[in-house]
RNA sequence: GUGGCUGUGGCGCAGUUGGUUAGCGCGUCAGGUUGUGGCCCUGAAGGGCGAGGGUUCAAGUCCCUCCAGCCACCCCA
């Protein structure tokens, strides 16, 4: 019978590669908890409604990349491609708005997006999200960049880059919109690819983010729309400017930052890196003004960003896990259940360690504890059973010595010596 | 969805123009005389060559389909 495999684009991570995650987690935990945030978990199935109204019916997300199927009574089902959608409903639908001005919640699982999967782009993947609503102060779009370079620090990542962008909002970009439209169209029609062209209608912002040298070439002289935002919009931007300078924290202006989920307005932002393959983009996010309304809720602003976990995994330095306490080794099978109990006693005293099930030779043992790393070996067989002892030796230092079952004190004391480096 | 490359024991690889019982390194297990590791030596286990068809007297080696992986496009975290 052939073995099953799994499907195309997921992963199985074993040590060491989970740890990765695990860090990510729990840095995370730490990082956010310090600004606030609490953790919230949500369902990965959502109706498929809720990601079509949010993300937007006509982005590449909803039209071909969404994992849709009709349960069994046929309702459309979607396993989330993104995780902001389920936190707005889900504080929709708790009122949670209800209970204060401010909610600040982070969250963190697996999404799924149905693409060909590359380095960095899996079918289900991890994100780490961060979400805060209610407030629509410069200073919170500042204090959400700050918690997120705070993090990427702590996590010790150094070659970061950090763009910033602002799209306007509903009362600039038409303008913007507008005198995009007319630029485009005084290009000569074969100066942008075919995709440009069509783009130039549904999402003309897009056309400046595309990558066809051809296009890049003509958008070159494009109106910005750091040109066109309307007074207020500047001075937001200006002012999360002046407060990320204060800050001491270094980003790029990327006029073309243009993101691919259609609730953002306002702050935008993305981190990127040059080092995990084509898909650069480490982190992003921004302003989402409006979308909670958009989704039946009352109208409160909203910030907030996704870190892609595997994307950072691979930009962490490599973690050695950590090397265990002891290694129990069985020399006859007889001593088995007094190994259990040995092994149980020192695991009561915070020690980490292995024991054998299966007794076996000297030689055959110690090699085992050898290739595990730990620090002591302790051996029992049937002549320290009847002495009422065990045998402790130094793996790396190589010295022996004999320590009464019952003498808690002497265990204790052989792991409080310093380890001998060798 | 498109394109290129790839798929041989746990891992990394070699396998001549298709031809006897598919090799190597690492790893695993055991042994190198009395209950003691890491180096060294010896031996053993473990694959029928991603899956399924086909061509042929004969296929890991040729053809087809499918599956999976990698990289890129696209898109995004």
């Amino acid at each position: 019978m052939n073995a099953i495999q799994k499907i195309k684009g997921v992963a199985d991570l074993f040590e060491p590669d989970s740890t990765a995650f695990t860090r990510l987690e729990t840095v995370a935990r730490e990082v956010f908890g310090r600004f606030g945030y609490a953790e919230l978990r949500v369902p990965v199935l959502e109706k498929t409604e809720l990601f079509a109204r949010s993300i937007g019916e006509e982005t590449d997300v909803v039209q071909k990349e969404m994992y849709t199927f009709p349960d069994r009574k046929g309702r459309l089902l979607t396993m989330r491609p993104e995780a902001t959608a389920g936190i707005m409903r889900a504080c929709i639908e708790n009122k949670v708005f209800a209970e204060k001005p401010v909610v600040k919640l982070f969250s963190f699982g697996p999404m799924f997006r149905y693409e060909r999967p590359q380095k960095g782009r899996m079918r289900q993947f991890h994100q780490l999200d961060a979400e805060l609503l209610g407030p629509k102060e410069p200073e919170a779009d500042a204090e959400v960049l700050l918690m997120l370079w705070t993090y990427l620090r702590e996590l010790g990542l150094q070659k970061l880059c950090f763009e910033l962008n602002s799209l306007g909002c509903a009362r600039c970009r038409p303008g913007y919109r507008q005198a995009l439209v007319d630029y485009f169209s005084g290009l000569a029609p074969a100066a942008l690819c075919e995709d440009c062209r069509r783009r130039t209608n549904t999402n003309p912002l897009r056309v400046l983010d595309c990558k066809v040298p051809g296009c890049k070439a003509a958008t070159a002289g494009a109106p910005l729309i750091t040109d066109h935002l309307c007074p207020d919009c500047a001075a937001h931007f200006a002012s999360l400017r002046a407060a990320l300078d204060a800050q001491g924290v270094e980003y790029t202006l990327n006029p073309r930052l243009v993101r691919g989920l259609d609730y953002y307005v306002g702050t935008t932002f993305e981190i990127t890196s040059s080092d995990i393959g084509s898909q650069t983009a480490v982190a992003g996010g921004g302003r989402y003004d409006g979308l909670v309304r958009d989704l039946g809720g009352p109208d409160v602003a909203g910030i907030g960003f996704a870190i892609g976990m595997e994307r950072l995994a691979m930009l962490l330095p490599g973690v050695k896990p950590e090397a265990p306490d002891f290694f129990l080794a069985l020399l006859d099978q007889g001593a088995a259940g007094a190994a259990l109990a040995l092994a149980q006693r020192l695991r009561g005293m915070g020690l980490r360690g292995d024991m054998d099930f299966t007794a076996g030779s000297p030689k055959s043992r110690l090699r085992a504890a050898g290739k595990s790393g730990a620090r002591f070996c302790l051996l029992l067989g049937a002549d320290e059973l009847n002495r009422g002892t065990v045998q402790a030796k130094d793996l790396a230092g190589g010295g022996q010595t004999e320590v009464p079952l019952e003498d808690l004190t002497a265990l204790a004391a052989l792991f409080e010596t310093p380890g001998s480096e060798a």
